[in-house]
DNA sequence: TTAGACTTGTCGTTATTTGACAAAAATAGT
DNA sequence: ACTATTTTTGTCAAATAACGACAAGTCTAA
């Protein structure tokens, strides 16, 4: 199943056994704005990444991926895009990489 | 072809043979933001849509699906989200919207 | 009820975005 | 080429949004 950020979090640190402060400790934030990430709140700051993975011993490349995933899940969401509209900025993307070479 | 929301004002604005001065004023900015945001420098900002729909005479769901596929489309491009990852993406938002009514 | 874990509210700081102005560059008309 | 107009670029202050930190609250288990 599919997740959010925070709970991915709260998953790898319940399964570690770590408390809020704990681990808020290890990433050098307040155990209270931890809460508030795990529970969606507020966004985990893109520059913990590493540390993070590094804490659980996972891939780096794996947990940007879940980060990005849920950034673009979550503006999804937000923005109400449905599926074909979701296709439209897929091709968008696409676009904008064609810009990027023509500039160069 | 599918552009970027800049380059979906210039055009209009453009077809309707206004300057960068005229639109802006319509819009109430700075001929020169207007010009950045037509660059793809400056976002545009969505208070402004509905204004923007009027002055064309444009659905302004229309204009909204242009400026919203234009956003994600943007993270899709600066992420690097592949066609992979954005189906993980899509499933997570899908998940989101199953939180909402399970909260309320 | 006490202790530890977690949540919620708030507030000052920091970072990012926006609006505005000036001035340069590009374009078009004569 | 000269001039007027349009567009672009650079910069900075103001507005906005995001973040870190602290305090006080709730919840749970012994």
């Amino acid at each position: 199943m599919k997740t959010t950020f925070g709970e991915y979090i709260r998953f790898h640190r319940n399964k570690k056994g770590l408390t809020l402060t704990q681990l808020a400790a290890e990433l050098n934030l307040d155990s209270a704005n931890l809460s508030k990430i795990e529970n969606g709140i507020r966004d985990f700051d893109e520059k913990r990444l590493s540390k993070f993975a590094k804490i659980f011993n996972l891939d780096i490349e794996k947990v940007r991926d879940e980060y990005i995933t849920d950034q673009i899940g979550k503006q999804i969401y937000e923005t109400n895009c449905t599926p074909q509209l979701l296709r439209v900025a897929e091709e968008k993307a696409e676009y904008r990489r064609t810009l990027r070479n023509k500039t160069v």
